[in-house]
DNA sequence: ATCGTTTTGTGAACCATTTCACATTTCTCA
DNA sequence: TGAGAAATGTGAAATGGTTCACAAAACGAT
């Protein structure tokens, strides 16, 4: 066990807080291109609308990166951050259903930039299928399983309707699949040691309807 | 100032409170679907993984909907909640930027079934503008402003790249709205009284290579 | 070398959210 | 009509997350 992961084991790491590593990296990406050499929790905070407190406490979770005086490398924090959210790697990924979500999603480059490489496509609509989007052809759901070991797949993206969501999430399941990103708007049910998150854009439009009926004050804008 | 109003400034409603009235309204109209009269909190929070102690909490910050000894009525509270999150109505919103994820939301159907109709799209590319998606033509970027205040606009989606965002972002608010859902990997400045909520598909995507590269035991999965 | 300034790292205090636990209500069935 | 079962609504307790506040460290200027 690395001494990452045992940390994150100790101390139970938040979602929070694992969410804000995300934001701090996409923080850092840019001081990096505007030739920072060091930043403080300060304007780390600022940049990510957050406080310098929290920004320490959560970098404390992980080791003692900065500097007393100084702040913090950027470079060095990035790779830190980027080793700690696992994305100093590649992701093998699939995406399964390629209609208006998942044609979006095969060219979000976002994905790729962070590491997530869609290789896989799935659909089974047979005009789909065979046919090609940014060089990957859509293949067949029928033989999902197979294929998903075969192409060696850790991570699954969800894009079908909500109707067929939990056939399909079966079949990733058994061929051993350990993550999905799920866009269809219901819950999946998954075995305990299978990491699944749920991405529901209507979510936030229902948060800014909310907050405009009700005039809502929040302690904290996200 | 409506009761619920009045609740929701009083005690200070949570975000996590409101996105799980998100996820109820979904089970109930699945409920509502499958000819359930009435619910209990056990089988909601089942369906939603919450605990039921979680749901009826949550119910009761904005009065009590149920009936002891037989649970809530599927129909009414799911009224209830579309009034409390505001979807009981219809709201006019604007789409901008025509590119992938900007063509993926304009076909995304939840959102019209939850009263967000896309009523105006905007580009700045001139191949992209005249053109008609499912209806509506592309409108050019330069007078946004003003096209948005003609158009009754209450809500904006932001689906451009992050280089141009906070450009747009600046044009929306001088518009009057004060409702903007943003896809752009950044952090856009906006004055206290305008709500923004941030879209960020990575940010699943690296909360589940965390989890795998940490062997991450959360709590609580969202 | 020393002083003043800056800024980290972190226990402790504080605040918010979740869970517990139970009194209360309603329903059902005999 | 009464007893048992089911399930809400809600204070109180427990847990979890954020902010505070300050000692310690490093830097820069003199």
């Amino acid at each position: 066990m690395t001494l990452t992961e045992e940390v994150a084991r100790k101390k139970r790491i938040s979602e929070s807080t694992i969410h804000r590593l995300s934001l701090y990296f996409r923080a850092l990406s840019l001081l990096e291109k505007e030739d920072y050499e060091t930043v403080s929790s300060k304007e780390l905070a600022k940049r990510e609308k957050l406080t310098p407190a929290q920004v320490r406490k959560d970098l404390s979770f992980f080791g003692s990166f900065g500097t007393r005086g100084l702040g913090y490398p950027v470079q060095e924090l990035k790779k830190r951050i980027s080793a700690i959210l696992g994305i100093d790697r590649t992701w093998r990924v699939a995406l399964i259903g390629i209609g208006n979500i998942g044609s979006a999603l095969v060219s979000y480059k976002e994905f790729m930039k962070q590491g997530f490489n869609i290789v896989k496509l799935f659909d089974n609509d047979q005009r789909k299928i065979g046919s090609n989007h940014k060089g990957i052809v859509v293949s067949d759901i029928n033989n999902l399983a197979e294929e998903i070991r075969e192409a060696n797949i850790q991570v699954v993206i969800i894009a079908v309707p909500a109707t067929v969501a939990q056939y399909v999430v079966d079949d990733i399941v058994a061929a051993g699949v350990k993550a999905i990103l799920n866009f269809a708007p219901l819950n999946l049910r998954v075995p305990d040691d299978v990491y699944i998150r749920n991405e529901n854009m209507s979510m936030e439009l229902e948060y800014l309807s909310f907050a405009m009926v009700n005039n809502h004050t929040p302690k904290k804008v996200r």
